[in-house]
DNA sequence: CATGAATGAGTCTTCATTCAT
DNA sequence: GATGAATGAAGACTCATTCAT
């Protein structure tokens, strides 16, 4: 979890994100979590550019000093915020990924789609604020990072698969990956014809489930039924 | 074009991201088309929150003042960027599916992906440095308007197809634009596995076509013959 | 004149402390004025640690972005004021240097004497108020160059001189110079005796013809007779 | 010893920089040389501005709130640290200069120099560090304390020499002493010609025996035996 | 019309100091 | 006594915007 914020393989640029403190103890795991709140909610009624340490502090009843503490500036802080999103979703797709080796296909883009959904709309206002951080600089190598690790357990997913070969597993699972996310987004932010949501996991999978089919090369045992 | 800009049917909000005066005459038209550019290249050089007027006013070579006469604030030079950026994108998918209405889902799938990946990659450095301004307040609802302009060119077309029927037209579009989004973000964003990107359209296609097929009701009619 | 504040020559971290634009209009250098006489004013009435730019800007009738239109930081402007003070007073023992080439070391240790003095205290309230800038980081190298400058115009005197040679001119050139800085400081920050300030020049001449006589090895002409 | 650190004869602002216990218990000692080290450390280290309480107790080992059992603030550790090394000049000073009385000038100046340079490069870091200390608003009054200290001594020390009278010994003594704390600050922050810090010592000496010689009045009845 | 200096509110960040544990 | 988290005032610096020239 959160493995990527450990300092070993970690950009110079990225270093200074990390936060001050590891929450250890009972009151500090609390402030932290106050601070995600927090950030989440002036993120949510302000928005980026105007969500500051000092309105972040005061909404987490505190003082800016004391996020000080926590975090060494505010990039660190909305990179932490960002990156404990991520990692959720990340966690939840990983875990669906391996309970699925070794199945048939279909069923591997059914719980690949219903597990992202469930990461990605169980808090809707934190995913929702997320994408303006995600947006900027520090944000997308973030993004990047979990991508990359979301990637790597789909592929290996895919490879294990019981009824198909793939020509490119990697790229197969970078397409179905990054495929979900914009109709996700869509959905999170209102832009969808009425009644859209109730659709969305069934046409998710139907994306998904149509494109593994189709990407898929039979395997010899099955060629020759 | 741009048409998202025009007053009436404005949000008040909205209306103080008009820009000043429209580009009519000659030297207005190489003057913010200057401002454009100078805005992406600041972008990506600075990040959206080191992109100030007087930065992009000095690399188009010219005054604060001057940008002043264009733009009302820095807000909306941003917006315009962005709709400038977008519109185009959206001209394109519209072009494409007016021309291929009536024709076979399988084409349909083809030429949408064809038209959106050349619309967006024709200036990667364009699209990628929008991506902060994109997920911004405003941005956020631009993008929408144009989402929803080009869905409704997507669902047209699907409805107009000769060899099949939609259950759900509007939501079969929804979907289908969504999900080039996010794979063609990540490939602007350089996420993704080594050799990917020779793969990007052909991956792209095989995912629509796959879903369009998948979701398609066949017309009686049709198939008899 | 402010020669060290050229930017060839200069080390990365002194780089950053050079002013902003130069004063080539009447408005600027009049602004530029202002901002050194208001820095004297806000070291002496409130010392360094409370010399901030808000107040400087203040009392200099300015606002805060003003200045910083002209020094990039508040070490440029301190940096700046330093070296307008140090630079006085190094030409002044530049020219009496140059003035006194060739004539006897006694006329040069009394010449050196009054142009380091003349200059030194010139403007008293600045050369005392300057010392705690010249104590920290930025300041001790700047004043370091500013001596090093001087103690080469000693140097070339002393070796012109027609009645004596030295051993070693540069180290006593260095002697010299730092021999009436702190005589100079101590009247200036008034830690002297009662009456001193009557005898300073007279003293300082005593201390450095008897001490320029004591390093001098006789020409031979002078050894003959 | 600290002798100027004693409340009475104290204007009310020294009165604050008073340390709050003295340091009789061993432990106390310990502690508080321990404070005096890590803050010349962070001195050096860091610079006067970023010299703060915290990062000197973490160095010194300790939490701040133990730093402040032993100084009321900031500045009173500043100035026990500055008070402390100025201290041991002025009692190397002083024992030199009792130890010299009633002897002939030219030792006395020998003795002073020897005596000077001695105490101040005992420790060239912590010299080094404490010229900002000295710069600011309080270390300058106790600048001027042990200045004065020092400068009774020589006066009475060269108010007994066998070989000379001075016209105003107290001057005379202002004088020398001044005068060799350029040449060593000089020597300390490195400003100096290549191997000017071997001379330093004989040219000192050379300096301040020319001066005294200079400055005497010979006595009568000396002269005639 | 263009220019770019001036403004000053608003950010981030630090740090001396306190005090509950 | 020791600790170190919390505080919040204060400082450096930026930048959108205006307007005199």
């Amino acid at each position: 979890m959160l493995q990527f914020l450990n300092s070993h393989s970690m950009t110079p640029a990225a270093a200074a994100l990390k936060p001050r403190k590891s929450p250890v103890q009972a009151r500090s795991t609390a402030t932290v979590e106050a601070l995600h709140t927090a950030t989440i909610q002036v993120l949510t009624r302000e928005g980026l550019s105007r969500c500051t340490t000092t309105r972040v502090a005061q909404r987490a009843g505190m003082s800016v000093g004391s996020l000080y503490q926590y975090y060494p500036n505010r990039d660190a802080l909305l990179a932490a915020v960002l990156a404990k999103h991520l990692d959720g979703i990340a966690s939840a797709v990983e875990h669906t990924c391996r309970e699925h080796r070794g199945g048939p296909v279909s069923a591997m883009a059914a719980a690949l789609v219903a597990a992202f959904l469930a990461a990605k709309l169980r808090d809707p206002g934190e995913s929702k604020a997320l994408y303006a951080v995600a947006g900027e600089r520090g944000g997308a190598e973030l993004v990047a990072r979990v991508h990359a690790r979301m990637e790597a357990e789909i592929t290996a997913m895919l490879e294990s698969a019981a009824d198909a070969r793939f020509d490119d597993a990697a790229a197969t699972a970078a397409i179905a990956l990054n495929a979900l996310v914009g109709p996700v987004r869509a959905v999170l932010e209102g832009n969808v014809p009425p009644g859209f949501e109730a659709r969305l996991e069934g046409q998710l999978a139907l994306l998904l489930g149509a494109y593994l089919q189709a990407s898929r090369i039979p395997r010899r045992e099955h060629a020759r039924r």
